[in-house]
DNA sequence: GTCTATACGGCGATAGAC
DNA sequence: GTCTATCGCCGTATAGAC
């Protein structure tokens, strides 16, 4: 039915437009007026749709993030199950969390850089942070550290706790792609290639971890 | 004289108010009359004193990058003058630049604490990360690439940017203190404990540069 | 000069009429 | 589903108190 359609391509538009501004002036830095201009609607339908804006913010975050973790579990049970009964190394486990967010042709699309961007926004925010990263990620997370606990068994969790904030930091930083390393590097390094910028970042983390063992 | 003390004090007691509620929730998540409460001054003070908002946010991030530049200068100089004229180890290049912020017991103070929150907001953020970073931490950053360079002669350039990255993203997140590791740990690792962080945090970065030699 | 009290024009989210 | 009205709070200018 048209009807169906179109009330959902309304839906969408108003989803992507809130995405695009949440992701670059952040939750305060939007008003509804300006989302249902982007969408070209009216400012009321985004009430009538998701409720109050808070609402809003959190549909936007919901509407990619199981499809996120869904590639992500994927290509780590994929690891796991090809190394079985074995351990998988910890450059394989670190390849499944960073190439399939960061490798994956449909990145290239705006609305994937503007959700990467939003993620960078509430993983840093003290408000947010804590509560929503939980929220969404926290069963996926918990699975990719026992993967690297099969890969290090000597390694205390202290550690590896540490060493998943070190890579949840460089990730997010590099999905706000801010421009800061094409200044910083002269224009040798792009903040807005993911793909390239996705080979130094493995190499760096799996060092990281793998250090861990070699320090016991 | 007590009126110039007095003037003193109450332009503290404004950009207090303003770091700790800037770094909670953002540039626009703050409003004037909320500084001007918390600070138990008059609405209209911090537009005499600094000017519109957005002049005021930048002598928040004013007033304590210098210090925190000239902390991290005075370590990095003294690692390569003991050095000299051979080249630090890079571990010692990376302890230069987080014990003076994380260790230093000034950094138990509220007021660093929230000061470190803005920076990591302000680095994450596609509106304002690539040029405010850039504006108040640039010249420190250079001279601290140098020092790689100096420790890790045969590595090429983008990839001691792409690990500066990786570094810069694992400090800011670190700075936010969301509270995320301590769920996602159970409690074993605790966000507030920069200083306990620290030393993880170090041996990962210096495992990721070191790295890069040995894949030469 | 330093600071407070107040006023103003504009825009915010959202409820209720249609 | 759409349009409009409402009410409150926004940043800032200004007038005058100390």
């Amino acid at each position: 039915m048209t009807g169906e359609t179109k009330k959902q391509e309304k839906r969408d538009s108003i989803l992507d437009a809130a995405e695009a501004l949440f992701a670059r002036h952040g939750y305060d830095g939007v008003t509804l007026r300006a989302i249902a201009k982007q969408a070209g609607v009216d400012v009321a339908l985004a009430n009538y749709h998701f409720g109050p804006k808070r609402d809003l913010f959190d549909a936007v975050l919901m509407r990619r993030a199981q499809i996120l973790n869904s590639w992500r579990l994927q290509a780590l049970e994929d690891v796991i199950a090809k190394a079985a009964p074995g351990a998988p190394t910890v450059e394989e486990i670190i390849r499944s969390y960073f190439e399939p967010v960061l490798k994956r042709s449909q990145v290239e699309q705006e609305g994937w850089k503007s959700y990467y961007a939003l993620i960078a926004y509430v993983n840093n925010s003290p408000e947010w942070g804590g509560k929503l990263m939980t929220q969404f990620f926290d069963p996926l997370i918990q699975r990719f550290i026992e993967a690297l606990r099969m890969a290090l068994p000597a390694v205390p969790d202290k550690n590896l706790y540490w060493g998943y904030h070190c890579l949840s930091g460089a990730l997010t930083l590099a999905f706000a792609q801010t421009g800061r390393i094409d200044h910083l590097s002269n224009g040798l390094c792009r903040s807005d290639d993911l793909s390239d910028a996705c080979d130094y970042i493995v190499d760096f983390i799996t060092a990281g971890f793998s250090q861990m063992d070699e320090a016991q």
